[in-house]
DNA sequence: ATATATTTGTCATGTGATTGTCATATAATC
DNA sequence: GATTATATGACAATCACATGACAAATATAT
């Protein structure tokens, strides 16, 4: 019955329709909300994918109540389409601090509107990718908990290990040049020796070998290394 | 209903315009963005084939912006071509270094867009091509992984012979003297022995012949070697 | 603030794989 | 059979990577 579905909050019921027949027309369920109270109800009831929210607001402006859903464990990873009656920069300024994802300013074709939530919803998929949850076999690694488990066991890991084993996780079978690998778990603007790189593959190495998973971790020799998940 | 597109990056709309229309008539799609943070949600919404970058943006400098997508490994093998309005040696430089494909400076005419873009996007094939896996009855070389299997089975070879096998599953059915395998694989500014050839030529062979596959490198008597496919 | 522990990058050294060359064996051609 | 071209095994030099140690930098505890 209720599919995954997108949020409207505007107090002014002809703009409520007017997005609603957009996102109907786009594909999109919708649900109306004139004001943040009966949003938070309607949230409560079911988790939208996505809330278009207006920067005015009766009783709880809208600027407000996008900071309580941000601060919100339980809402905080939904994404937010700020509506705005004129393009002040400070405005957009302001909405974006506050954590919305996005915004529009009115007047806009409906045309703008899905592109842009489509981009958002596309934002926030591959955000929720970065912190997924990976698993090999029986070692997996959880970004938000920045935790890695082998064989059911939590192993102690120092910070370059786990970014370096989280990039490999999320990038096998693929070899990278030692340069590469600085670029994508140092960040491209530091200056650090190639060498480097064999050493924490080394220290890496040292904690699966702890429960016979340093083949994993494979050296292509005069290309780099390569994590690999076949035998 | 969404074509390989073009992405246009620049702040000045007339501009856009202008970039928009020529690229029409040479029969591409073009999406539009004013700046970066706009250009990213283009970029996740779907995947340009190419990316007109102006040099100078508000907010993100266009070139700090090459530069991010040039890291990031989603969007690194996206070309980029850099707009810039005065043809500064310097600007071309660092935009290079960045990691733009090519640039191109205002003003130009819509007959140089357009032979700058294929030029650019026949290199990007061709460079797609370089990382393509190659596949001969049961011999199959993925350069990516930088991996030889044969038979199903992963095979042990070394960095010359790698390249040398690469190079010929790149060209088979053609001889070529010692002295372009020379080239072509040892890179043109070396002086090696021309006898080397035949000793890494028995070193492919004899890996090969692991499981009867010898005689794909076939030799030609006081001519060279040849990579064939047929009996 | 100070002490202590952890993490980090670099280096020196060890080790094994790879490379180019040569000497010799083998095969093809006339 | 003589000549020429290629195949092959052996070998030393070189190269690339692994590894342990260490000091500087960071974080954490007291």
């Amino acid at each position: 019955m209720s599919e995954q579905h997108i949020l409207i909050v505007d107090d002014e019921a002809a703009i409520r329709e007017m997005l609603h027949l957009s996102l109907k027309k786009a594909g999109y369920e919708a649900i109306e909300a004139p004001d943040a109270r009966q949003a938070r109800a309607a949230i409560y009831n079911q988790m939208p994918m996505l809330i278009l929210l207006d920067w005015m607001l009766p009783g709880t402006s809208g600027i407000e109540f996008a900071r309580q859903l941000k601060k919100d464990p339980q809402t905080q990873q939904i994404p937010i389409i700020m509506l705005t009656a004129k393009g002040e920069e400070g405005d957009k300024v302001r909405g974006l601090e506050v954590g919305a994802d996005d915004y529009i300013t009115k007047p806009f074709s409906p045309r703008e509107l899905i592109a842009r939530i489509k981009a958002v919803l596309r934002r926030s998929a591959s955000l929720q990718q970065e912190n997924q949850q990976l698993v090999i076999k029986e070692l997996q690694l959880d970004p938000s908990e920045h935790r890695v488990m082998l064989k059911g066991q939590e192993v102690q890991i120092g910070p370059t290990e786990f970014r370096l084993l989280h990039f490999f996780m999320k990038n096998p079978e693929r070899v990278y040049s030692r340069n590469q690998v600085l670029d994508q778990v140092w960040g491209g603007n530091v200056y650090i020796e190639e060498r480097t790189v064999d050493v924490h593959i080394r220290r890496l190495r040292k904690i699966l070998a702890e429960h016979q998973y340093e083949h994993l971790v494979q050296t292509v020799r005069g290309v780099g290394y390569r994590f690999s998940i076949r035998e």
